[in-house]
DNA sequence: ACAGGTTAGTTGGAAAATCCAACCGACTCG
DNA sequence: CGAGTCGGTTGGATTTTCCAACTAACCTGT
């Protein structure tokens, strides 16, 4: 396991998981990215698919717009349409839609069909985490604190 | 990518991901797994750790609890007194947490110091996701819709 | 004995987020 | 011309969350 980490007095932790939540973690967010990972780029297809009413998705669609996650693409001119297109950080949330696919597929197992994912080689969805560094599976607790890092201007290339 | 899924009618996607938020998705239900994951198993330092409301952290462990994701242990008799532990289905919600985190490191850096995470191994956190059939890294869009699943009574184990 | 601290909550009321159905503007198609 | 498409917006109801204070049941030190 871990032991203990003791933040003996009282601010919550400001780690990075938080601060991903901060973005990815509102209500229809991370649906709103399925939707896109899977070719679905239209509004009113977005809001079907996930089940989110209009105006929530509209709201969380220019928050993901403008944490960078996603892009408003203009398709249309005459009338002013628009598409929702996945950038590069956006694409890149797919390990955490996989992740949460297969936890969910292990143990959310009830009588109600769901749809199931795989991965594009056929099989079904079995991903497995490992370190990039040591090659050795992530297990449960092997998930530490490191130390704090406050990086201003060290974006990955701006975007896009 | 991926050709566009036409569910032409109407009904919200009914998939793993939608079912896994559903428990996993309301709000500090993550950030109470984080602070379980890192060995803080009270309420009031998972309250404090969180910053979630202690009512509202109420209530999410309740709903954890009873969706056999954590287990509500009495450490004390005299005063009662409990703590919460994970199961191993609230332990296998690493995989999620740890791509959280590294997609937050990498795209949500600025200058407000957070805590990092890293590998038991030491390095910094940079996890690998591939497929356990072919052994593939999974790329961006390789995740696809499987076939619609219903498996009443096939949970692993019904828990511990 | 009693004040003070610890711990796991609960309570009540205010504030914020979400839901919902209907509507709108600018088109296109038959 | 009427109906349909599409990406929204609007107003009002409902739900969720926040917050600070309070409780119950102890323990510990003076």
């Amino acid at each position: 396991m871990n032991q203990p980490t003791e933040t003996s007095v009282s601010a919550p932790r400001a780690c990075f998981i938080a601060a991903g939540l901060d973005v990815l973690g509102e209500r229809w967010a991370l649906l709103a990215l399925r939707e896109m990972s899977l070719g679905v780029h239209r509004f009113d297809q977005i809001a079907r698919n996930t089940g989110a009413s209009r105006d929530i998705l509209t709201g969380r669609l220019r928050t993901l717009e403008s944490r960078g996650v996603i892009e408003r693409v203009q398709y249309s001119e005459r009338p002013p349409r628009y598409e929702y297109h996945l950038t590069t950080s956006g694409a890149e949330v797919a390990p955490i839609l996989i992740s949460l696919a297969a936890w969910s597929s292990t143990w959310m197992r009830d009588e109600t069909p769901r749809a199931s994912y795989r991965h594009s080689c056929g099989a079904d969805l079995n991903p497995v985490v490992s370190c990039a560094e040591c090659g050795e599976e992530f297990t449960p607790g092997s998930l530490m604190l490191g130390p704090l890092v406050s990086t201003a201007g060290t974006d990955p290339a701006s975007d896009q």
